[in-house]
DNA sequence: ATAGGGTTAG
């Protein structure tokens, strides 16, 4: 159809520029038709297209999602070798390849190479590094470099820390998870309705008792912050602090209801 | 002008 649309283009006479060529590459890589973008991008450089950093952008990121590293890692190489300068888009390009497709470790090397060359990372390049060390499993380092993001002037916004808060939970540190979740309270990202129910869904999943006053505590937090808690959660916090003997909690966070305009029903004391 | 991120919970 785009294609449709490019030929009668040419047949009127207007010229199709190398913007026009990139948004076409980009359409074969989004229907994933790889033979086609690799044919199509020898065809730019046929007509003597002055290929630019946006079209090696796009064919780096799309061979790498569609897992194909390799050619992702060779056009980056064969980009620098005719002379265009990748910037820091290029490189979080095959910084999220390579975490995706590849591993974690060499996603790391990247991302230092394009520091020692006076790139400044930003928040996607960050995203995407914290986002694959999570992956990994390596949440040390994860925070390690939610820190280093801050520290040079990137703040993590709430689905950065809806993601590690997530994946600490799931890697049953519920404790790291709640630190991460008050560091949010004093800066200026704040949670959501997702960092809640992520936090929440977190104590049923490790069944401890003593977390269900914490459950409880983070249920009251959400409403007064005016997060309306799906009845889902609503239920099954009340029916955890009763059955762990903490009706007045439940009593206290019930009471709300008449405060709230449309709580979900309550279950029966 | 066109390129790089994002879904995690019963």
């Amino acid at each position: 159809m785009a294609l449709q649309v490019f030929k009668e283009m040419v047949e009127r006479g207007i010229m199709p520029t190398l913007v026009t060529y990139n948004i076409i590459l980009k359409g074969y890589f989004m229907t994933r038709q790889l033979n086609e973008a690799w044919e199509f991008f020898l065809e730019m450089k046929r007509r003597k297209c002055e290929i630019n950093v946006v079209t090696y952008t796009t064919m780096i990121y799309g061979f790498g999602v569609a897992g194909e590293v390799k050619k992702s890692k060779r056009i980056f190489y064969e980009m620098v070798g005719e002379g265009v300068v990748p910037n820091v888009a290029t490189y979080n390009a095959l910084v999220h390849v390579l975490c995706k497709k590849d591993n974690v470790e060499n996603a790391v090397l990247v991302f230092e190479e394009m520091v020692v060359k006076r790139f400044v990372p930003n928040s996607v390049s960050y995203n995407a590094v914290i986002r694959g060390f999570c992956h990994a499993g390596e949440m040390e380092r994860a925070l390690r470099f939610m820190a280093r993001m801050e520290k040079e002037g990137c703040q993590p916004n709430v689905q950065m820390y809806n993601v590690v808060i997530w994946y600490l939970c799931d890697a049953g540190d519920i404790e790291k998870g709640l630190e991460l979740f008050e560091k949010m309270g004093d800066g200026s990202c704040l949670p959501n309705l997702d960092t809640y129910n992520v936090l929440i869904s977190a104590i049923f999943v490790r069944k401890k008792y003593e977390d269900l006053m914490v459950a409880g505590k983070l249920l009251l937090e959400m409403i007064n912050r005016g997060f309306l808690p799906r009845k889902f959660t609503f239920n099954r916090v009340l029916n955890g602090l009763v059955l762990t003997g903490n009706q007045d909690f439940a009593r206290e966070i019930l009471s709300m209801q008449s405060r709230c305009g449309r709580l979900p029903r309550q279950l029966k004391l």
